[in-house]
DNA sequence: GTCCCGTGTCATTCG
DNA sequence: TACGAATGACACGGG
C-alpha cells in the first residue's frame, strides 16, 4: 500500500507540474508535508551523525521520514533546519529556488508575449520588498546581488509582479471603481493612488510611503517624494485598468527563458547522478585518484579547503547541490563548499550504492598501509574497545577535542557522530578498517558500512595473530616492534579479560564482526560458557559505548539547536514589534488621510437648504458597491446599562 | 577538597 | 526470542 500511495504521489507531483505548464496551479502541498516528502527528507534530515544505519535509514524512510520514537521530533526539527541553513549559506543552491521556479512557470504560462519593461519595474521599490525578504535568508547582502543578476528569472525579477497578480489586481480594481464611479469629485486624484499604495504595500514599504502620506498632510505638498513608488504603483495600476494581459509586461522574455532552463538543468542534476559523475570527471582529473582522494577527504575530518577541492569533484558530482553551484557560475569555490558539504557527501555517495568503493577498494587499500604505524600506538579505553574518541592518548584520554583534531577521531570537526557512525565509515575506512578489512574479509567493509559497527581503532593493529576459520584468513604476525608496543601499551579491562580468557579475538573484532559471524565464532571454537559471556559482554558493551557517545553528541546538538532557535524567536519577536508599531502608526496616518478627505468631501457638499454639511453631523459611507453615501452622524445611544436600571426601576416602581 | 566535564557501563525500553 | 539502538542513571578519572 505504501508502494502504491508513492508511485501515485509520483504521479501526482509530474501531473501538477504538467498543470503547471498550462497555467493550472495544484496544491499538493498539504498531501505530500504530510507522507512524501523524499527531497526534503534526504536533504533536511536528521543529520547522517545520528543515524547509524544510514544506509538503512534512507532505504527505510524513503517513504517517508519516520522519527525514532526516543528521538526527540525537535532533533529533527533542528537538524533540518541547520542543514538548510547550510545549505542556504552556501548561497544560490538554495531550495525555495523550487518555489521560485514555481512562479516562474505560472507567469510563463499565462502569457508568452513579450515582456520588456519588466526591468524598470523590478528595479523600482516594489521588488526591493521582495529583495528584503531574500535577504533575509541570505548571509550577507553580497551574494543577493550577484545571485539577483546570476538568476534573472529568480523571484527578484519574476516574482514579485505574480505577488501583484494574485494579491493587487484583484482589489485594486475595486479602489479604482470606487475612484471613477464615485459621484463625488475628489480633487486630488493622487490621494487615493496613495491610498492604494498604502492599503497594498508591505509594512516594509509602508515605512517609506509613510513619509509620502504625512507629507499628504500638507495640502501644498500632495505628491509623495518616493517618485519610484509612484512610478511602480501608478504602472500597476494602469495595468490592472486596461487589461491584466498587460501583467505580462513586467516580465522579461529573458527572465522566463534562463529562469526555466536554470530550472530543468537544476531537475536533471537532481535526478541524473550518473550525468553529475560526468561533471566531475570534465574536471580533467583522473577519476580514480579524484576518487581516492576525495574519500580520503572525507575520513580526513581537518581537511583544508584547498586540499577538499579536488575531493569535492566526485561529492559534488553526487550532490543535487552541485548542479546548482555549476549552475551559478561557480559563485562558490569547492574549497569553499567542502566542509559543508561533507555530510552531505556521505549521504549521496552512500546512495550510490557504493560503486565508487568498489572501484577504488584496491587503490585504497594500498594507501591506508602506508600509514605509519607509530599512529596506531595510542590506545586508552577502560573496556579495550580502543575507540577513535580516546584514541588522543594517554595524555588526554577520551577527549573530544583530541579526537577532533586527529584524523582518526571519532568525531568529526563538524557533526559526524562517534566512530562507527555513517560519515567516517562510510566516506572510506579509516586505518583500523581498512587493516580489519584486509584481515577480516572485503565483504566486512560493506558491512560495515552499511551496519557501522566498526570501531575505528588503533587498538585494531595490535591483534594477536587470529585465525578466521570462517573466512580461512590468517592475520599476519605482528613484528616485534609490534609485540613490544602490545606489551608496553595499557590494555583495557576487557582486554585483559580476554587474554585472561584465551579468546583469540580482539575487543575491536567481537564488537565489530557482524552477528553472524559471532554468532560462528561462538560455536566453532568450543567455547567455555565464561568465555562465551565475556564475549557477549564485550560486544554488547561496545556497541552501547558507541550508542552513548552518539546519544551524547545528539542531546548536545538537540540543545544547541534549542538555543539558536531561542535566538531565532527572539529576533522574530521583534521584528513583529517592529512591524506592529509601523502598522499602527501607517493606520493612524490613513486614518488622518480619510479624515481629512471627509472634511472636504462634505464641504462641497450641500444640503436642502443650500448649506454645507456639517462634517460634525454627517459622514461618508462607502458602500459595497463602491458608491460613496452621505449617512448622518448617529449620536451615541444610551447605555445598555443605564438602561437596564431605568427597566429595573419602572418595574421596581410597579411592583 | 570540591566541582565540572567527559567517558564507560549498566539497566531498561523499544523496534 | 535475539539483537541492537537509544537513553537515563551512576561511577570514575582528570582538570
Amino acid at each position: 500500500m505504501q508502494k502504491a500511495k508513492k508511485y501515485f504521489t509520483e504521479g501526482l507531483i509530474q501531473l501538477t507540474i504538467l498543470l503547471s505548464l498550462i497555467g493550472v496551479r495544484v496544491d499538493i502541498d498539504s498531501y505530500l508535508s504530510g507522507y512524501y516528502t523524499p527531497l526534503i527528507e534526504i536533504n533536511l534530515g536528521p543529520s547522517s551523525a545520528y543515524t547509524q544505519t544510514p544506509f538503512h535509514s534512507l532505504r527505510d524512510t524513503l517513504d517517508g521520514y519516520s522519527v525514532h520514537p526516543k528521538c526527540p521530533e525537535l532533533d529533527y526539527f533542528f537538524a533540518s533546519r541547520r542543514l538548510l541553513d547550510e545549505v542556504r549559506t552556501l548561497g544560490s543552491p538554495r531550495f525555495p529556488t523550487q518555489l521560485d521556479a514555481w512562479l516562474v512557470h505560472q507567469v510563463a504560462s499565462t502569457d508568452q508575449a513579450d515582456c520588456g519593461p519588466s526591468t524598470n519595474n523590478t528595479t523600482s521599490s516594489g521588488s526591493q520588498s521582495s529583495g528584503d525578504d531574500d535577504r533575509e535568508h541570505l548571509p550577507d547582502g553580497g551574494q543577493e546581488v550577484s545571485h539577483t543578476t546570476s538568476e534573472p528569472g529568480h523571484s527578484t525579477a519574476s516574482c514579485e509582479p505574480l505577488e501583484v497578480e494574485e494579491g493587487g489586481f484583484r482589489s485594486t480594481p475595486y479602489f479604482l471603481t470606487q475612484a471613477v464611479e464615485n459621484d463625488v469629485k475628489i480633487k486630488e486624484e493622487e490621494e487615493p493612488a496613495l491610498l492604494t499604495q498604502l492599503a497594498h504595500s508591505s509594512t516594509l514599504e509602508q515605512e517609506s510611503l509613510l513619509d509620502g502620506v504625512t507629507a499628504l498632510s500638507d495640502p501644498a505638498s500632495h505628491h509623495p517624494p518616493t517618485i519610484d513608488i509612484d512610478q511602480h504603483w501608478s504602472n500597476l495600476l494602469s495595468l490592472s485598468v486596461t487589461d491584466l494581459d498587460d501583467l505580462d509586461s513586467l516580465v522579461t522574455d529573458t527572465d522566463i527563458t534562463s529562469a526555466i532552463s536554470q530550472d530543468v538543468s537544476l531537475h536533471d542534476a537532481m535526478v541524473t547522478t550518473a550525468g553529475a559523475f560526468g561533471v566531475a570527471s570534465e574536471r580533467g582529473e583522473p577519476r580514480p585518484v579524484t576518487q581516492q582522494r576525495a574519500l580520503l577527504r572525507l575520513e580526513s575530518t581537518g581537511s583544508s579547503p584547498s586540499d577538499a577541492s579536488p575531493g569535492m569533484a566526485l561529492g559534488l558530482a553526487a550532490l543535487p547541490f552541485a548542479s546548482v553551484c555549476n549552475l551559478t557560475g561557480n559563485e562558490l569555490s569547492h574549497s569553499e563548499l567542502g566542509g559543508c558539504l561533507d555530510e552531505a557527501v556521505f549521504d549521496q555517495i552512500n546512495q550510490l550504492g557504493l560503486e565508487g568503493l568498489d572501484t577504488i577498494n584496491s587503490q585504497l587499500m594500498g594507501c591506508l598501509e602506508n600509514l605509519a604505524p607509530q599512529a596506531l600506538e595510542d590506545l586508552e579505553s577502560d573496556s579495550g574497545l580502543s575507540l577513535e574518541s580516546s584514541s588522543g592518548g594517554p595524555v588526554s584520554p577520551g577527549s573530544s577535542e583530541m579526537s577532533s583534531s586527529s584524523s582518526s577521531s571519532s568525531y568529526c570537526e563538524d557533526e559526524c557522530g562517534a566512530t562507527g557512525y555513517s560519515s567516517d565509515v562510510d566516506s572510506v575506512p579509516s586505518k583500523g578498517i581498512a587493516d580489519y578489512t584486509t584481515a577480516w574479509s572485503p565483504i566486512d567493509l560493506s558491512e560495515s558500512v552499511w551496519h557501522d559497527h566498526s570501531y575505528s581503532s588503533p587498538a585494531f593493529f595490535n591483534q594477536p595473530p587470529v585465525t578466521f576459520p570462517h573466512k580461512g584468513i590468517k592475520e599476519e604476525p605482528l613484528s616485534e616492534d609490534d609485540d613490544t608496543m602490545l606489551e608496553d601499551r595499557d590494555l583495557s579491562r576487557d582486554e585483559l579479560r580476554a587474554r585472561a580468557m584465551c579468546i583469540p579475538f580482539s575487543v575491536l573484532q567481537i564488537v565489530n564482526m557482524p552477528v553472524e559471524e559471532f554468532l560462528e565464532v561462538l560455536d566453532g571454537h568450543d567455547f567455555s560458557p565464561d568465555q562465551v559471556t565475556l564475549l557477549r559482554d564485550i560486544r554488547r558493551r561496545g556497541k552501547n559505548k558507541l550508542a552513548a557517545q552518539n546519544c551524547r553528541k545528539r542531546k548536545l546538538d538537540a540543545i544547541t539547536g534549542l538555543q539558536e532557535e531561542v535566538e531565532r524567536l527572539q529576533a522574530q519577536r521583534n521584528r513583529l514589534l517592529r512591524e506592529k508599531q509601523l502598522t499602527a502608526k501607517t493606520m493612524g496616518a490613513v486614518g488622518q488621510q480619510i479624515k481629512q478627505l471627509t472634511r472636504d468631501v462634505l464641504a462641497r457638499l450641500r444640503d436642502d437648504l443650500g448649506q454645507p454639511l456639517n462634517p460634525e453631523r454627517f459622514t461618508l459611507q462607502c458602500g459595497a458597491n463602491g458608491r460613496v453615501v452621505v449617512q448622518p452622524l448617529r449620536r451615541p445611544a444610551v447605555s445598555t446599562s443605564t438602561g437596564n436600571k431605568t427597566d429595573k426601576r419602572k418595574k421596581d416602581k410597579k411592583q
